[in-house]
DNA sequence: ACCTACCGGTTGACGTGTCAATGATGCTAA
DNA sequence: TTAGCATCATTGACACGTCAACCGGTAGGT
């Protein structure tokens, strides 16, 4: 049995107002982050976050090249969004898609002299920048708590499932 | 003078494997916290995150109105994106835009009773997201501790600029 | 054999965000 | 006065994401 009374401690249903202004500020400043870290990334390679995410699996992946449905689970992307993103960077000529040989439904992904040679240019100044705006930022205490945080809040998301 | 030699400590320009497996699930996660609460709040009022920013600015603001600048400095969004925004906001009937009796080219714009309505509808189960999906993941010195990360990384963004 | 159900992938519609260009209007300096 | 010039706001083009629908093909059950 849970409280009855909303309100009270224990059965409270709202964070406090520190508590909502940290979420705020938390919120608000880890986006903006991102968004910074996206423009920075353009600017050196004209590759989105995305692009480089691409990249960096299909320059891991054996023969540089990967199955989509494989690709879009490493990467945590649903179908569809790799999809029209693979679209965007094939037409950009990063990548090229052709019909899987060993899986008759699949299409498989490779990487172009094109991307591999973008991606190359772009993981320095990507790397750099993750220093400059997250590591510099923070004491290495501070490092640490950020990714105790992500964990417990991963452990939530997944608690919570899909909703 | 700072080190001459990449690779060593203090010199150092890349983050190392841990720092950057840190980095990748702080922001991954935060970015996933992010659309998490956002489909919550699509589902529970058929609002975004966007759509709630400028409902709860205008729902404070003096007589439930504000010029476009203004409410655009307020909740720290780009002109350009605030326009795009209010027009989807209006063809859904949550405000209107009038011209503004005071300043000359100014806009004004004001919530409507769909618009309040909404907001009011959508207020509690928000907060209540938030601490679902925040509050509740964390200790309280966790929550302290996010407060002092983002503090300190909003810092760093203002130092480095808009590059 | 046939129907169905699923699976991998694509597509279209639409909301969202950025950038650059464009009005429209006041302010200032030659 | 008028030629710039800054400011307020909008617009168009395009990248990005999600959702739902769709397509082609394989696998199971009857």
């Amino acid at each position: 049995m849970t409280e009855a009374t909303p309100g009270r401690r224990g059965g409270r249903q709202l964070p406090t107002a520190d508590e909502l202004r940290i979420w705020r500020d938390f919120i608000e400043t880890t986006a903006t982050l991102g968004s910074r870290l996206e423009s920075r990334l353009q600017g050196d390679s004209s590759l989105s976050t995305g692009d480089y995410a691409v990249l960096l699996a299909l320059s891991e992946a054996e023969g540089e090249a990967m199955r989509s449905s494989e690709l879009a689970s490493r990467i945590g992307w649903e179908r569809s969004r790799l999809s029209h993103h693979l679209g965007r960077m094939e037409r950009r000529g990063l990548i090229r898609r052709q019909e899987c040989a060993t899986v008759p439904r699949g299409a498989e992904v490779l990487l172009t002299t094109v991307g591999a040679e973008a991606f190359r240019g772009a993981t320095y100044p990507h790397l750099r920048a993750i220093r400059e705006f997250f590591v510099d930022a923070l004491t290495p205490e501070q490092i640490v708590a950020a990714g105790e945080i992500a964990t417990a809040l991963r452990a939530q998301l997944d608690v919570l499932g899909k909703d």
